[in-house]
DNA sequence: CTCCTTGGTTAGTCGAGACTAACCGTAAGC
DNA sequence: GCTTACGGTTAGTCTCGACTAACCAAGGAG
């Protein structure tokens, strides 16, 4: 499930984010996302299976490889949460600005 | 500073994003932040801290009370990183499947 | 069949951070 | 002056999760 909560908790870790960041350009295998991170490839998939089950990639085998990719639904939930988030807070912002000018005529 | 690192390590707690959303529609005190929230004032103070840091909030004192609204860096920073996101990932999705359905012809 | 590669899983350790309790400082009202 | 309300800070506890080491399962090559 891609919903919001899960998505942030996913993609805080910075090792995670570097591991979802790694499959920006297209899919990959696991031993090449994990060659060059600085954690032993088990951290690895147990960060895919926290990425997974946020909606954030998806995976398929290839023979006794696993190809993992971006799942779009992760990210659009995340994008939904910002856009709702988005219009209410910079409004209020903008009145807020607004109430201070005004505050100073006085 | 509002890099995309602190804004995601800040918006990861629930109780903070529940701090951070009671800024939604406008500025607030810290009392009233922590009202009917199940943390005591101090730890949301904690949280107010880090949401700061991270160029989230903004405070201002009025008299003794503290006011805290939405600052729009933080939100800008988080935007860029998704965008940024969002056109090649999307993209390279998008080429995924096509592949995938060249494959299926063959 | 054996061997090698790839990768998911489990057990156990260790550090980070969320929280409360107790404190201090400050502004407003009397 | 004294008191009350509002909030930030510190000390200490405790839970959560990131990580490694060791394991197991399965597919491909010979």
């Amino acid at each position: 499930m891609a919903n919001a909560n899960r998505v942030f908790a996913a993609l805080t870790d910075p090792t995670r984010r570097a591991v979802f960041e790694r499959l920006r350009h297209g899919p990959r295998a696991v031993g090449e996302i994990a060659r060059g991170l600085p954690v032993t490839r088990p951290a690895v998939s147990q960060h895919l299976k926290v990425l997974k089950e946020a909606g954030l990639v998806d995976d398929r085998s290839e023979g006794t490889r696993r190809i993992y990719q971006i799942d779009p639904r992760g990210l659009g939930a995340m994008r939904a949460w910002l856009d709702q988030f988005w219009d209410s807070a910079l409004s209020a912002f903008a009145a807020e600005v607004e109430r201070a000018s005004k505050e100073e005529k006085k």
